[in-house]
DNA sequence: AATAAAGGTGACCAAACGGTCACCTTTTGC
DNA sequence: GCAAAAGGTGACCGTTTGGTCACCTTTATT
């Protein structure tokens, strides 16, 4: 009940947080400014947060709970593939949201700017640039070798061999945006290549 | 001749300079800290650059001499490995220095960190972590190939396959370096993998 | 020996920063 | 209808920041 509009400003400045600690870390971000966007004066950001550490704080408890629905619990598995055509675009699909969505866009680089200077963003970094999403098509090509859709070898290897190259390409696209269209025919390639190697029996 | 202790101090000014933006960022750092730390005073800075971004500047230049020598000509390139077992190696002590060397440690967390605020920055990023390697070992692979040490395959692929899993491995070390250890282990079994897979004739 | 350039110092400055406070206005619960 | 809580404001504070300046000391040059 209390939460209505209180949860609407706090949770707005988290918005705005998030935008300007991606874009110029921690350290390059000032309340003043961070107020001004929403149309506050500094000193109301006080009345929600008692510091700009507790802002910073709020702001990665959010994308913990975020992360953890994603990729942490089993019941947010996709379906597990039937062909070769299914994996690429299931695949591709995954690629296209995460390149495209601004706040994973921040998020990632949110991570990577403050993935020394954190402890907490070191783990999430490690989450989602590598263990999260090699996890998950672990458990999708572990299914799919047991259906007899995928060649057998070592699924955790494969998993690995498939979502770090990706995950290479989509940090380019994160850096380079100017580049996404040419990166992203590299991503389709590589992904058509593995699919080609690996999964076609 | 007029360079010997200037450049001393200059130079000595761009070592320090490095270790502290790498560890706090450009924002993060202060010339009061700096100057500390090489046992002067913050005024006797401004007699060898002109301002803090004049260092920063000063610095980048450094680094991209530092890759134009060591990625960008072809006078650089290792020998082509003449067996499985030669590549193997070479891969792991070029892997090795990377991991362990202090001064490419810390120009890596600056890349990282910095990435998306300096445009030299984000151009060196992309060639450090993809374009750089990458080019290499399509190279090599392409030499091996011709040799017959190596299945036929397509070089620029496989390169980017061998060496963008590597370099996220790299990363993870570098972002948790009390899990090096494991991490080398893993970069140690993917790389055979991959040998095996790709280069065993 | 005289001079000037290079290297170094500490005091100082204006601007920007995170944070506080007294005060005002709107919502809300009874 | 009214008190109190919640939300919002602008002036202010101490600290830190990048940068400057007048002055000193060492090193080269002639």
């Amino acid at each position: 009940m209390e939460q209505i509009t209180d949860n609407s400003t706090k949770s707005r400045i988290l918005d705005e947080a998030l935008v300007m600690f991606a874009e110029n870390g921690y350290k390059g971000t000032n309340l003043r400014d961070l107020a001004a966007r929403l149309g506050l004066s500094k000193s109301a950001l006080y009345k929600h947060y008692e510091s700009k550490e507790a802002i910073w704080n709020a702001l990665l408890d959010r994308m913990e709970v975020y992360y953890g629905d994603r990729f942490g619990s089993a019941e947010n598995m996709p379906k597990t593939p039937k062909s070769c055509d299914e994996l690429f675009h299931l695949t591709m699909n995954m690629i296209d949201f995460t390149v495209h969505d601004e706040r994973i866009i921040l998020t990632r680089k949110l991570l990577l700017t403050e993935q020394f200077h954190d402890e907490r963003v070191c783990r999430l970094a490690t989450k989602h640039f590598l263990a999260g999403t090699q996890r998950m098509f672990t458990t999708l090509f572990r299914a799919m070798m047991a259906e007899g859709i995928m060649k057998k070898d070592d699924p955790e290897m494969l998993a690995f061999l498939y979502t770090s190259p990706v995950t290479s390409l989509i940090q380019l696209c994160t850096r380079e945006p100017e580049r996404q269209e040419e990166v992203m025919g590299q991503i389709e390639m590589f992904v058509k290549y593995f699919i080609d190697t690996y999964v076609e029996v």
